[in-house]
DNA sequence: CCCTCATAGGTAGGTTGGCTACATGTTGCC
DNA sequence: GGCAACATGTAGCCAACCTACCTATGAGGG
C-alpha cells in the first residue's frame, strides 16, 4: 500500500480503535495491525506525531501510567473526538462514492 | 471532501477516465465532476501538474490539436498507464479493505 | 552475564502532491 | 463592451506521512 493513501485518512481510523476503549500508543499500532488483517503497519514516526496532534486538536486526551515498569501513555476519545469520528465515518463513504464512482468501468 | 483525502488516489481515477477514449484537460476535469456526482471539483492547479506527472511516468501520451480555434492537449492511456490502471484498481480494493476493517464498529 | 527481542515513547528532517493564486488567450452570447 | 465558458498552464505553500535515529525497561536464551 502506498504511504500518500493514507493521508487524511488515517485520523479517523485511529479515534476507531480508541473508541471502544482507552488504549496507548503501542497497544493502538497494535489494534490497526490486527484490524487492518497486518497490512497497517505504521512507523512511529507516523503514530506518535498523529497522536499528539488529535490531542492538539482536542479529539483525545491522555494521561500516564505505568504499567511492569513501562511508561505508557493512554489515550481516550473526548466528546469532540466523538463527533470527529461520526464525521470522519461519514466523509469516508462520500470518498468511497467518489473514487468508486471514478473508477467504475463506467457504463457510460 | 478534505483535500488530502485525495492524496495518492487521484492518479487511477484519472487514468479511469481515459480508459475509454482519449480526452483533453478540461474535459477530464468534467468527466470527473460527473462521474463523482458533483464532488471531485479539481482546480486547474491540481490536474494540470497531475496530467504532466502521469505522462512523464509514462502512463499518458498527449497531443495537441486544434478545436474551434481553442487549443486541446488530449491524452490517451498508454499499456503502461493500463497496467497502473488495474493495479490501482487492485491497490484500492486493498485500501478499502484495510480502512473498513479498522472503522468497523469492531466486534471486539 | 550478555545479547536480543518485544515493549514503550519520542524527535528531526525530507518528500511530495494537492492547493491557492495568478497568468494567458479564445469563442459566444447578451 | 463585458462576462461566462472553454482551455492550458506555473510558482510557491503546506500538511502529513515517512525514514532514520534516539532512549529505556523487562523477559528469555545461551
Amino acid at each position: 500500500m502506498k504511504a500518500d493513501a493514507l493521508r487524511g485518512h488515517l485520523d479517523p481510523m485511529i479515534l476507531a480503535v480508541v473508541e471502544a476503549e482507552p488504549l496507548h500508543g503501542y497497544a493502538i499500532m497494535e489494534a490497526l495491525l490486527e484490524r487492518s488483517g497486518g497490512e497497517l503497519d505504521l512507523p512511529t514516526g507516523t503514530l506518535y506525531p498523529a497522536l499528539r496532534r488529535l490531542e492538539r486538536a482536542g479529539y483525545l486526551a491522555s494521561e500516564w501510567s505505568t504499567v511492569g515498569g513501562r511508561k505508557r501513555r493512554t489515550y481516550q476519545l473526548t466528546s469532540s473526538g466523538a463527533k470527529m469520528l461520526a464525521s470522519g465515518k461519514q466523509d469516508w463513504l462520500t470518498f468511497r462514492a467518489v473514487v468508486e464512482g471514478v473508477l467504475r468501468p463506467s457504463q457510460a
